[in-house]
DNA sequence: ATTAAAGTGTAATAAAACAACATATTGGTG
DNA sequence: CACCAATATGTTGTTTTATTACACTTTAAT
């Protein structure tokens, strides 16, 4: 995982040669890897013992070592595909069909993100005078999931999962709150109409939701999930993973930006919850 | 991901010498990832050109393209790892390290399941008059989840976050019913005594939690889940995931035991929800 | 401007992979 | 059971590929 990135890495000084191979490595590592040296060094205009010498200097034991610690990068980033039920399957293709496909959304996932929003929400979040998290079906226990991981902050958190509550609760919003709204498909009703009352409030409004989907024009911000999962016949099982996840993210860059003053805060909490343990010790 | 499993297979009529190779390869694919032809033939006991054809006959250009292919399978193969955060980390990095460890965390789980154990808790819901779910803290977001994807059965789910009401209904429980406990840690000793009432009344009690815990021990099954994350500091993350995960398997194991039966009930609660989107035709 | 150090290329060598051919093994048939 | 054809395997030789040794060039510091 760090080849490539080590190679693309524009400061890191090497010698003129040496560039030229990191540069055409990077463009197209796919394609070296079934070149040999003279390929290689003709390509980047150098010397077969210049493509040799490259090697060995980032630690490989020549050309061939080098292509095959490259031909296992690509390997690892290549992504996972998601496979669909079939009614046959054992219990066994089950499980692993369902891992492969929870970690193939978990890569899109991140190939598709995007940082500055991720920012920008932490900032929101760091800002905020309240949080209020709104979600319905699937997306509920991920908003009351959110909720408890933002309980460790001293900061007021509220989840509602019942559309009534939501809407009198989001109506009560001013500008200095932050409501975020969670919808894997982006087009609940409910949800949408929900955004819009928290953003005529002047709220700050985050989804966590499909980009592009109605929901979505309707936020100040959007962190995008999508996944390719067939939800005609199941209830979202990867896409709702995904959402989790970049709750985590959001959740531990806000600890981050937070710094110490979470820290005393968790410490705090940590032994208030330390009573309820069988051995009364361990941590949530 | 195939090449070593067709290697492994047995079954496949192969020539003796390519099946002593088969059987070298399998054996250490690592090694001979920087092994030469003659290398290759004198461990196998056979020609240098045996070994070029054995490649060629597996679709491959020759050997070299062979190992290129047997390293990027081993890299895939190989774990990842589960990656601590700093505090100095960039927003960027925080997240390739939480999507990191979450994967790491599936695939630990995936390798430490206990297929009999589904298959078991499989039987067991496929039978139950009702389904009780507990749990609390992060667990409780989880067993709100796993009520969500069970309502989708026609079988009388509840799920309960509220120790008391928890308490209320596990002491009515019977024989008839299924009682599932949730816990990452297995340490909660309100859910382990949840555990011990529901054993007493004759329901099954499954817990979905950390093996040879406190609360596995008061378990008629246990679908085990670890995972060596730092809850010192952050709430359970990947953890949680792969508890939810685990309910996915579950739950799409159960649909398929059900069949017809539960495909009928899909099409009807898919019905009952399109009148809450956008376009009215999209499912949940 | 000088010089040492690092970088690069040319040519030669060694190693590896492959191809062509010869031999052996297998499995079916009379 | 002997025979043949098809397949499999090994031996030798050739080609390709990778590496080494050495000479030349550039770079950077005094």
């Amino acid at each position: 995982m760090t080849l490539l990135a080590d190679l693309a890495d524009t400061r890191a000084n090497r010698s003129k040669s040496a560039h030229k191979l990191a540069v055409c490595v990077v463009d197209d590592p796919q394609a070296i890897v079934s070149m040999s040296t003279a390929a290689l060094a003709s390509l980047a205009c150098v010397s077969e013992p210049t493509v040799n010498r490259f090697c060995t200097g980032l630690g490989f034991k020549g050309f061939p070592d080098f292509k095959l610690a490259l031909a296992g990068e690509l390997a690892r980033k290549q992504p996972r595909i998601a496979q669909n039920i079939e009614a046959d399957d054992s219990t066994g293709l089950v499980a692993a069909k369902i891992f492969e496909s929870t970690i193939a959304t978990l890569t899109s996932t991140q190939d598709q993100m995007n940082l500055d929003a991720v920012h920008q929400a932490v900032d929101v979040l760091a800002e905020a005078r309240s949080i209020t998290l709104c979600g319905l079906g699937a997306s509920a226990s991920v908003a009351l999931d959110a909720q408890h991981k933002l309980l460790r902050f001293p900061i007021p958190v509220m989840a509602h999962t019942d559309i009534i509550n939501q809407r009198m609760l989001v109506t009560g919003l001013s500008s200095a709150d932050c409501l975020i709204c969670i919808s894997y498909t982006g087009r609940t009703e409910a949800i949408i109409e929900l955004a819009k009352l928290g953003k005529a409030t002047g709220a700050t409004v985050v989804g966590i939701t499909a980009p592009h989907s109605p929901l979505a024009g309707n936020c100040d911000l959007v962190l995008g999930v999508t996944s390719e999962e067939d939800t005609e016949l199941y209830t979202p099982m990867t896409s709702r993973i995904a959402q989790l996840v970049m709750i985590d993210i959001l959740v531990t860059s806000l600890a981050l930006a937070k710094g110490q003053e979470f820290l005393d805060h968790q410490l705090a909490v940590k032994q208030s919850l330390a009573s309820t343990r069988a051995d009364k010790a361990c941590p949530l």
